[in-house]
DNA sequence: TTCTTTTTGTACCATATCGCAATAAATCCC
DNA sequence: GGGATTTATTGCGATATGGTACAAAAAGAA
């Protein structure tokens, strides 16, 4: 029952706390938060039971349920994690100054790294997962999943501006299609590696949506 | 508890039974299935319980397990169901001799109106749903999906093998790019159908696809 | 009618699930 | 040390779930 913790991005902010009050946590909020959200991307809201959860934290249910909420709260703070894990390496690539070519291979590559994480049972997209479950049906969580999904559109609509802008791709480039299907294709390379698709294959198929995405460009 | 059937499609075939020996059935099994699969999309394997199915199909639980066994087969024999009414729909876009585009756009208007259907909570893909779920943690399944997505695929290549058959495309078209960058449209379309994409701009996101599709065709 | 066959309907069981109440434990403030 | 405050642990309870046993019902066969 003790806390371990496998994915070490995000790390925990050096923030010295200002002294709490009463008995001392026995786990790390942010921690628990990371192994509650790769359970849930392993099988979905409505396959992971509080037991599992309880299980992979290592706090037991009224920890749980004290420190994130009931199971639907949990879910969406999970979710709001793995949005924020995402974004900030996207953020990262932002920064960098590349040419379209290398930018798009850099958000691919590190989808593609997201979506085989977890072994022989690569975990695909939280987004995807999320939208093709039942938790659709709450509104909250499909707010955020409509907002994930427009964000991505956003991210690669950037990258195309950004090239347009520096006449890496000719003003007639219709950046709201590329972009869209630039997120597509992020989506079929979550499906096809939770389906179990070898990542030679995968990218292969990045390769060759580069190729398709760039033919207009220098 | 009486059958109704909301999904008119694959209808009983009109095969006159040789008489049955026992007590008559009160229930058509391939209405039954078309209700279970209906119910399958909406919330997944997990979030489905046999409860549910028994409504929805207006049998009780015996019945269904003596008619299609466990919950994992039933789901199993409601996927394979999806897959036969997508396919005859496919079969019948390549009985008729089209042009590349409009090929294209017909099944992506089959899969438009598929994704769609469900009203405010359209359903999208079940393969998607399917992927993303626990149930692909089963190999029968997951053989299932594999061998779904390929598929998509393989159609999508025979259109631009046509074309190219006819010269209109180039040679030097990249079939196996083309065709997985139109999976992913697909993908893409049922994801946002069912996070709430309104219509009209899936339309447009098929037109920009089409357009991006056929660059190079006549 | 009586027997056989098949399906239906009711009830049940063992387990899993979510959430929470009550109590014990650990730490800080005075 | 004594109280206050926050957390941990145990355990309960109400319900849901997947699956099945068993008897009644509906048909054909003899």
């Amino acid at each position: 029952m003790v806390q371990k913790e496998n994915t070490p991005p995000a790390a925990a902010k050096p923030a010295a706390e200002p002294k709490r009050r009463g008995r001392p946590r026995a786990y790390a909020p942010e921690v628990a938060l990371g192994q509650a959200l790769a359970l849930f991307r392993k099988g979905g809201f409505a396959a992971t039971s509080l037991d599992d959860l309880s299980a992979a934290t290592g706090m037991n249910r009224p920890s749980l349920y004290g420190a994130f909420g009931d199971k639907r709260e949990l879910y969406i703070k999970a979710y709001r994690r793995y949005r924020d894990d995402y974004g900030a390496q996207l953020v990262d690539i932002f920064k960098a100054d590349l040419g379209l070519r290398q930018r798009l291979a850099r958000i691919f590559n590190v989808a593609l790294e997201t979506y085989l994480s977890g072994g022989d049972a690569p975990r695909g997209c939280f987004t995807v997962m999320t939208v093709a479950s039942d938790a659709i049906a709450d509104p909250d969580v499909r707010a955020l999943a409509q907002d994930s999904v427009v964000g991505l559109d956003k991210a690669f609509a950037r990258c195309f501006r950004i090239a347009a802008e520096k006449y890496e791709l000719p003003k007639s480039a219709d950046i709201a299609t590329l972009s869209q299907i630039a997120t597509a294709t992020l989506f079929s390379l979550a499906i096809r590696a939770r389906a179990g698709t070898p990542r030679p294959q995968l990218e292969a198929i990045v390769q060759g949506a580069i190729d398709l995405l760039c033919r207009d460009a220098v």
